[in-house]
DNA sequence: AACCATACGGAAACGCGTTCCGGTTAGCAA
DNA sequence: TTGCTAACCGGAACGCGTTTCCGTATGGTT
């Protein structure tokens, strides 16, 4: 993940080895000004835009921006570190005021929207190319535990079927979330829905 | 599509312009070392291997891949044809064969098979990239029909809702074949049967 | 003020797809 | 057979984006 723009937690425990120095300020200036610039160009570019596109807006050099994110998949957390937060918060919320299974679909459609409106996100998490390697991972870690409550909780009350996990799903609506060219501008929030149904205790008619 | 490759019809057809002398039977022999050796190489490296590791397998430069495919998707559909052709025929039998929701599942399973196995291919469909820009279009000319027949059988015995078209079908399935690095082997099979369970007739718990 | 670890910037190296062109050859006709 | 020419060939050259590397600048500390 984010290697250190995140971390401005304690810097001054001296551990085992010599006493770590402070990152310097122009340093953290830069990594805003990175992650700032890379949101804007991401939204218009998606999240494969040319890096030289992400630091000229910065005002860096692009050696400025590979040492601060290695991996695209890097910039790409840190962009959506908060969104992220509010995706996993909205599960709190879903959970407490809707039933069982209310509560989960309309968890999914949040979540549909959210990797939905990221150009290029969805594709990025299952493109194979080293430079997302983390991103998968990161999302699945940050919001597997908030989609388990809400699927625990639906085939509890016998609304879901139990075959399926937390994180089988979070990926299949994931995959579902690509964007597909000529589609109607809902096609992929139905076919998640309709995903989602498949869901419920299996029969036949 | 395939520029040269498959037309080994009628050339002799004096059209409007000059007697059009014939394929040479070198570009013809390359063509085909071509497409034999790209079938090698999309096997073991996945459908966007490097273009150079194909023209030394066939023995020929790369102008010579390029002049025959100017697209990367028409290598891919020539290397597929054979194969798309049996997915289709399947669809005829098992329609014959099975009843209407039966058919339906098996031909989806049957599909998911085809796109699952061949390694990126299901990732190429959705990537945005020009160079694969026809493939989508080819394969859901070529298979549409096919489900379709199968799609409206079921819908008509009551078996499957009737809001979903063939086209949004295939699509969302060829979203699910995508890989998922550290999923279990079976993965993409299992969600896409969760989808097409979805795709009952629609009621609540 | 002086020192130095840290960070900067952008040039250079690299990888890969794609284009282009001088040389070669297969097919056809005389 | 021989000669002509369109068709074809190979790979060098080009474009473009990523990634590395290193001489230089600078913030922090003494």
């Amino acid at each position: 993940m984010a290697p250190e723009s995140v971390s401005t937690t304690a810097p001054s425990a001296g551990s085992s080895t010599d006493p770590p120095r402070r990152q310097r300020s122009d340093a953290r200036r830069n990594v805003v000004a990175l992650v700032e610039a890379a949101k804007t160009v991401f939204a218009g570019s998606g999240v494969d835009a040319p890096a030289k596109e992400i630091t000229d807006l910065a005002g860096v050099g692009v050696g400025t921006l590979y040492r601060h994110f290695p991996r695209r998949s890097d910039l790409i957390v840190a962009v959506l570190q908060h969104e992220i937060d509010e995706c996993v918060a909205a599960a709190d919320e879903f959970g407490t005021t809707l039933g069982p299974w209310e509560a989960l679909m309309a968890w999914i459609e949040r979540f549909t929207d959210f990797v939905g409106t990221k150009l290029g996100l969805a594709s990025a998490l299952h493109s194979g190319d080293p430079a997302y390697d983390d991103l998968p991972q990161h999302l699945l870690d940050r919001l597997e535990p908030a989609l388990h409550t809400l699927l625990a909780r639906a085939v509890d009350s016998g609304s879901a079927r139990d075959d399926v996990t937390a994180k089988e799903v979070l990926t299949a609506v994931a995959l579902m979330c690509q964007p597909v060219r000529g589609a109607q501008p809902n096609f992929n929030q139905r076919m998640a829905r309709v995903f989602m149904e498949g869901l419920t205790r299996p029969r036949r008619v």
